[in-house]
RNA sequence: GCCAGGGUAGCUCAGUGGUAGAGCACAAGAUUCAUAUCCUUGCGGUCGAGAGUCCGAUUCUCUCCCCUGGUACCA
């Protein structure tokens, strides 16, 4: 039995889950679905990047303690997979104590191999932000935006550093000969865009007091702790078994794929390999890497005010609509422009008028001649598989609406109320196996009502509620 | 600034050196098994602007305009 190890990307929890968590949420539990439904033994691991500064300074605000702050955001995280159907075999904690032992295993493997070293950092801090900044984001005075009239220090503080520079050959190679394999293609060649400008060495610690004495402490330096993005990324090892559970370890990694955003790709493709490489560990095999919505033409952000829930919109549209308009709405790799107005548009046109009305007519018509159905078909379309090997999601469900167009075509042309008998017999079965195989591929994308269609059709059929009653 | 991608029907997008395509939306017709549904037909575009190559350009070349993304220790 072949093994896959998936994850999505490990979020911040600084704040609760937007619909674009959603989205990423849902397209890796598309692969995760059809991976296992094709006989592989699929492990999806999420989690959450508790160790931000951005945690700390965001409990800080909600004045709660932040073990609990972060605690309660990454439930969150969790509770909206459930609500969207979908199962994390794992969800890692980045405070949790066998994350820090992970982490702190893979630094001194980095050490061990000569790539971590003790470097002066400098930098403009802005006391308020707690942050540094380059001049390139201050305003013309050289202030920061959110504290205009204040200085920033010129701080300078000793960080570790580590090698990247040593590996930009080997990394380099990697994404050219997709050993690392990057989709879409674009992204790829964004990467080797970036590498070409040269790797510089990247500071992964901080000191304790910057770090507000939150994150994972560094081995053998009480004074310091790991940089985010050092741990963060760890999260895909720890979660299953790095530095606590050996044959876990080795049955699951390396991850098959990282789902991820567009706006994570370098630390994905770029830190995460050379972590790797100098720890002497094996390489993901591959990153998908999704775009970002926007709502109603504008970028999402909590400023403007237009974020969007995605727990409202399953409660009024349910989750395998949210779930369809995700995966067939906007392309799987672009940027997508998020609309209720269009959500409800395809909720209507693809969902109630086509996939809902088709399952209604035939289970009438089955029921009003005692039909029943006896086999189960386990077919795959050829474009849904083509589709769901390249993550074009939306490709691999228009090939299934176009299965539905045709079976809407062949009932009116074979006007199955006006045959008898034999031939009214066999017309209905032909359609009883076509409503069948639409809802076996339909599996992966909306497992929900793929289980409530193959249950109609199996043995007597009836006919029921309408599976996405029609809005108005 | 530099690098990459893009500007095609009201919307989302596909596509080609030879009189422009799909889905949705909209309109009409036909049908009744169905969720006022499905089916058929129609409406709808100087294919970002200009110049060049060619018998012929939306498709190739150049210039310009506009949009998006990337441009690292901030995430």
């Amino acid at each position: 039995m072949n093994k896959f190890y998936l994850t999505t990307a490990i979020h911040y929890v600084n704040a609760p889950p937007h619909v674009g968590h959603a989205l990423e949420f849902v397209q890796a539990d598309v692969i995760k679905r059809y991976r296992k439904l094709i006989g592989d033994e699929v492990l999806l691991l999420s989690g959450g990047d508790e160790n931000a500064l951005k945690n700390v300074q965001a409990a800080e605000q909600a004045g709660i303690p932040i073990q609990e702050f972060v605690d309660q955001n990454s439930a969150l995280f969790q509770n909206l997979a459930e609500r969207l159907n979908i199962k994390f075999d794992v969800f890692q904690k980045g405070s949790s104590e066998q994350h820090y032992k992970s982490s702190q295993k893979l630094w001194e493997l980095c050490a061990a191999a000569g790539d971590i070293y003790k470097k002066e950092y400098r930098g403009l801090y802005c006391v308020g932000c707690e942050q540094f900044y380059e001049p390139s984001e201050l305003n013309e005075k050289g202030e920061c935006f959110e504290h205009p009239g204040g200085k920033l220090e010129e701080v300078a503080e000793e960080n570790y550093f580590f090698k990247l520079s040593k590996y930009e050959n080997q990394i380099r190679e990697l994404v050219e000969s997709d050993k690392l394999k990057i989709v879409p293609e674009f992204r790829k060649n964004e990467v080797l865009g970036f590498i070409k400008q040269g790797l510089k060495d990247i500071s992964i610690s901080r000191s304790n007091v910057r770090a507000k004495n939150w994150g994972v402490p560094v081995p053998n330096d009480p004074e310091q702790r790991m940089y985010v993005w050092f741990d963060a990324l760890n999260i895909y090892q720890s979660g299953v078994g790095f530095g606590s559970n050996d044959k876990q370890y080795n049955k699951w990694w390396p991850a098959d794929v990282h789902v991820i955003g567009k706006g994570i790709i370098r630390f994905h493709a770029i830190y995460w390999p050379a972590f790797l490489l100098s720890a002497g560990l094996k390489l993901p095999k591959s990153l998908f890497v999704h775009g970002y919505f926007t709502v109603d033409g504008q970028k999402m952000s909590k400023t403007i005010g237009n974020v969007v829930d995605p727990i409202e919109l399953i409660e009024k549209y349910g989750t395998d609509a949210l779930r369809y308009y995700f995966l067939r709405g906007i392309p799987s790799t672009g940027d997508g422009d998020f609309s209720e107005r269009r959500l409800r548009e395809v909720y209507n046109a693809d969902l109630a008028n086509g996939l809902g009305n088709l399952v209604a007519r035939v289970a009438k018509l089955c029921e009003q001649n005692n039909i029943s159905a006896a086999e189960t078909y386990k077919v795959w379309c050829a474009d849904v598989e083509k589709g769901l090997s390249e993550y074009k999601f939306n490709e691999a469900l228009q090939a299934i609406w176009t299965l539905i167009a045709e079976t809407d075509k062949k009932i009116n042309e074979d006007t199955p109320w006006r045959l008898e008998g034999e031939k009214l017999a066999k017309t209905l079965k032909d359609l009883v196996r076509r409503i069948c195989e639409i809802s076996y591929n339909l599996r992966p994308f909306l497992p929900q009502t793929s289980d409530k269609i193959l249950k109609q059709f199996s043995g007597k059929i009836k006919s029921g509620e309408p599976l996405f009653p029609r809005l108005i």
